[in-house]
RNA sequence: GGGCGUUUAGCUCAGCUGGGAGAGCGCUACCCUUACAAGGUAGAUGUCGGGGGUUCAAUCCCCUCAACGCCCACCA
């Protein structure tokens, strides 16, 4: 009989995408909405950069949120999934300078302050959303009408706020500091924003003359002989016995013939170099030190676009690497450079712009997170929040025992402008929450505010606050801050630790004495097959959505999900994507089977008295999955999850229940085929539910396709573990029947039969529970081995002569074949077989025979060997006897 | 230099509190069998990085060496 299937052969994943992210977004399926459980569960999205397009890293978070929020709501929590973008300060502002000055050959400068402001606004309209209707293809259930971005009113008014909070208590402070100098964004950036790479350079070895003692010359080893013009001393090891002498005297800077100290400094390595130090307290971070330790004067001889100022007349106006060379060359000229070698060594690179970084000297603001940063600490040891995996609480607690005040300030126009206000008039400072007209003090209207931008994330570490609506004490009421606030989990990269966990640590505790979240999960980073960092320059990166376009976003999903647990590392290959695209098609076509059958199908499943033994199994196996899937999400092994239902998929439910139907609907009994067919769709129901979370395009669909046309899948109840459905012994059972199944189509390929080959099957087993099963299984066999004709009986009966045969450990199996089958084959692949087991036997008798394994091992472990022990006997006593048959 | 981590099948990785080495992909052979060739059936492959120790027993715990990766510090 013909069955008709119109469903089509392979799962269209384009079409359900969008069907389906409509129909969640109609029915308000993201909404917090309160669950059996009681509880709310809230997660914030690490906020893309505006300018961003969308990443694997974003993929992946995308992955591994949704998941967890899908869970969760279908587990019964009352779920928010905040979304929101970032305005990235630095990166978004240099993109469109760039953009301006290709376009128009202007910079901001050119521009003005207001309508460079206008066009960076007008750009982040244009293309700032592009990044959610991304997000949008992979399907994540976010609550859109949380989204937020950072500066907007309610996070500018957290930053005024908090800013101020911290003015008036004195932990900010403004102060003369070296700081990290960008001079292509023109503005200081954070210590973690600087990248060291490796550079070939020289070392210049160069004469300075001691001003008491005109035939004595220091010899001086630099990297940079063109800071030489802002060195305010030369430094040596007060131990040093060589240069000891000399601390007091006065050296003399070549070329400019300036006169500085001579000074002892423990700070400087015998070792390295000459012994002299060059100290340029202006453009060096350990120079700078040195100069606060002896009170040296600093020297400023850089513009602010990094290139010499008039303090260097030599090399005013150059930049650095000019300015190198043309040193070089006077020295030369002046016959003071020693010598010059090769010389690799690590320079500060900025992480956004590339360029060369310069240590500078400037007016910054700091904030001092002493305090916070102990708290922060504490908050962890404590356990009120906790990472996953846990060791990652090293990396946070290393940068948190060791905090170093932050320099809060940028000299970028885009982001939050410092609310710090100047009196003209009477030169009051101070910090206020709305924007001032008039002097706070002597009610002057000729004030101005602080030019300078805060840091980047410096509103992300208030993020968790202020997309709940903090201070604002309406929105926080209508968004529920006091009901989703601390957050139950943070997803994010181990890469942002320092730059973001640890600020909303400090800042949520500093504000609320609560920690912002319970929970803090990291995932891999996502880097290519090799394992090399995914990168513009290597040009190795894999676009999301091209992936989404090729495989379907459930595949990509699946990839992503199934390469998650307490790794670091995720290695990502396509054709794992395409591995698990197939699985995805696996999926749909096990449903196109069961299709034809849906309408036979009852919504409840039958008696017990009515379940087939193989019935009872897939119930138990599909159980057992359910209790690892939920124990194995609850603590973010993604992995584990994926594996578990994709080998039950695959393994149990199609390869051997499926396969075990088809005799059931091609029979004649009506009534065993409404109860397989109910019990077939009662697991499917089950495993696109259990799937849902990972996978929620193709689950929704088939869902919709089990007749549920008025009940969403998103907002099901997810499958748990349920008692009543354990069968241990049928599993058991069901094992030992796919054993002796295997071994007959073993024998079938080793001897060469065609699949169109009808067979006759001798079985011999002493396992009696098993002969019943095998023969209630009978039929079946014909369609899994293409057995016609078989007999089951003891292991004492009469065996067949000269047949193909095999052994398990439970039973022998012999398919008559005289005359078809190579007789010294066969006994050569018993023999061989008889090797192995004999191996495995001795190995397991000499613990046996072991007194001081028999002496200290537990009871549990010894039954199990003496079990195996059994096992590999009875295995070796019907090899014997299938040996025996050919004789 | 300081810290963290990794080393298991050709590739990517799993192996929880020590007790017979696993998965996916790839590979080989046979099969277009009425859900699926994006498939089926069967199969091969490992001194669990090296050395030492603890233990009745070590892929797992301890020490040590080696290789690799990442983070931090370092422009003499």
């Amino acid at each position: 009989m013909e069955i008709e299937n119109n469903l089509p052969k392979t799962f269209d994943a384009e079409s359900a995408q969008d069907k389906w992210y409509d129909a969640w977004m109609k029915a308000q399926a993201f909404k917090p909405r309160p669950g059996k459980q009681n509880k709310t569960f809230t997660i914030l999205m690490p906020p893309p950069n505006v300018t961003g397009k969308l990443h694997m890293g974003h993929a992946l978070d995308a992955t591994t949120q949704d998941t967890l929020i899908r869970y969760k709501r279908m587990k019964g929590f009352e779920t928010l999934w905040i979304p929101g973008t970032d305005h990235a300060g630095i990166s978004c502002q240099s993109v469109v300078e760039k953009l301006i000055w290709k376009q128009e050959k202007k910079n901001r400068y050119d521009l003005g302050r207001e309508e460079f402001m206008k066009r960076i606004w007008a750009w982040k309209e244009e293309y700032g959303s592009e990044i959610v209707n991304q997000q949008k293809k992979m399907g994540v259930s976010c609550d859109w009408d949380y989204a937020t971005f950072t500066l907007d009113d309610i996070p500018n008014k957290a930053v005024n706020k908090f800013f101020v909070m911290m003015f008036n208590e004195g932990l900010i402070y403004q102060s003369d500091y070296i700081v990290n100098w960008d001079p292509s964004l023109q503005s200081a950036i954070s210590d973690a924003e600087v990248e060291h790479k490796d550079v070939k350079g020289f070392f210049y070895s160069i004469k300075y003359k001691v001003k008491e003692d005109p035939n004595q010359v220091l010899i001086i080893a630099t990297t940079r002989p063109e800071t030489m013009f802002g060195d305010t001393a030369v430094a040596v090891n007060p131990n040093d016995e060589r240069f000891k002498d000399l601390i007091g005297k006065t050296a003399i800077v070549p070329i400019s013939n300036r006169e500085i100290p001579i000074i002892g400094d423990e700070h400087v390595d015998m070792e390295k170099g000459t012994g002299c130090l060059k100290v340029t307290p202006g453009h060096d971070f350990n120079d700078f030190e040195i100069g606060k330790r002896n009170g040296l004067q600093i020297i400023n001889i850089l513009n602010k676009d990094g290139t010499f100022n008039k303090l260097a007349p030599e090399i005013e106006g150059m930049k650095p690497k000019d300015a190198r060379a043309e040193v070089e060359r006077i020295l030369v000229e002046l016959d003071l450079l020693v010598e010059k070698k090769d010389h690799v060594h690590p320079v500060g690179h900025g992480e956004r712009s590339d360029e060369i970084i310069e240590p500078m000297i400037s007016k910054q603001w700091f904030l001092n997170v002493t305090q916070m940063a102990a708290d922060a600490v504490k908050a962890v040891e404590d356990g009120d929040m906790t990472f996953f995996p846990k060791g990652w609480e090293n990396t946070y607690f290393s940068w948190l025992r060791n905090p170093k005040d932050w320099c809060i300030s940028r000299q970028l126009w885009w982001g939050h402008q410092i609310p710090v206000y100047y009196c003209r008039h009477c030169d009051h400072k101070w910090a206020a929450e709305t924007k001032a007209t008039e002097c706070a003090q002597c009610k002057h209207p000729e004030i101005f505010q602080d030019p300078d931008v805060l840091d980047t994330w410096f509103s992300s570490g208030l993020w968790p606050m202020s997309t709940l609506g903090w201070p604002d004490e309406k929105a926080m009421k209508e968004k529920g801050f006091d009901k989703f606030y601390p957050n139950s989990v943070l997803v994010t990269g181990f890469d942002i630790i320092f730059f973001w966990v640890a600020r909303m640590m400090m800042m949520g505790m500093k504000v609320t004495d609560k920690a912002p979240f319970e929970h803090v999960y990291i995932h891999a980073l996502v880097r290519d097959k090799q394992g090399r960092k995914m990168s513009k320059s290597l040009g190795n990166g894999i676009d999301p959505l091209d992936m989404v376009k090729e495989y379907g976003a459930d595949a990509m999903r699946f990839t992503l999900a199934a390469g998650s647990g307490y790794n670091r590392d995720l290695n990502l290959d396509p054709e794992r994507i395409e591995g698990y695209r197939n699985f995805v098609n696996k999926l749909w076509n096990a449903f196109r089977f069961i299709h034809p059958y849906l309408d036979k199908a009852k919504d409840d499943l039958p008696i017990k008295s009515e379940w087939h033994l193989h019935d009872k199994w897939i119930l138990a196996e599909l159980n057992t999955v359910a209790k690892k899937m939920n124990e194995s999400l609850d603590v973010y092994r993604f992995d584990e999850a994926s594996a578990e239902i994709y080998s039950f998929v695959y393994d149990k439910f199609c390869s051997w229940y499926i396969e075990l139907s088809k005799n059931i609907f091609w029979g004649t009994n009506e009534r065993e085929k409404i109860v397989r067919a109910t019990m077939l769709k009662y697991c499917f129901s089950k495993v696109v539910n259990l799937l849902h979370p990972i996978i929620p395009f193709i689950t929704e669909e088939i869902w919709m396709l089990l007749g549920n046309e008025k009940n969403l899948l998103i907002t099901q109840e997810y499958v748990e573990y349920d008692k009543s459905l354990e069968n241990i012994e049928v599993q058991e059972m069901m094992n030992k029947f796919i054993e002796v199944t295997t071994g007959i189509r073993n024998i079938r390929a080793q001897v060469n039969l065609k699949p169109k080959d009808e067979i006759d099957a001798r079985l011999f087993t002493d396992d009696k529970k098993l002969a019943k099963f095998i023969y209630d299984s009978r039929h079946f066999l014909k369609d899994l081995a293409n057995v016609k004709s078989g007999t089951i009986k003891a292991k004492i009966s009469e065996k067949p002569k000269k047949s193909a045969s095999l052994a398990t450990t439970h039973t022998e199996i012999f398919i008559p074949l005289e005359g078809l089958i190579d007789i010294n084959d066969q006994i050569h692949r018993i023999k061989k077989d008889m090797e192995k087991t004999e191996n495995e036997y001795k190995k397991v008798e000499s613990k046996l025979s072991n007194e001081k394994f028999m002496n200290n091992a537990p009871e549990e472990i010894q039954n199990e060997v003496r079990e195996k022990a059994k096992l590999f006997q009875d295995k070796l006593t019907s090899l014997n006897e299938i040996l025996a048959s050919f004789q």
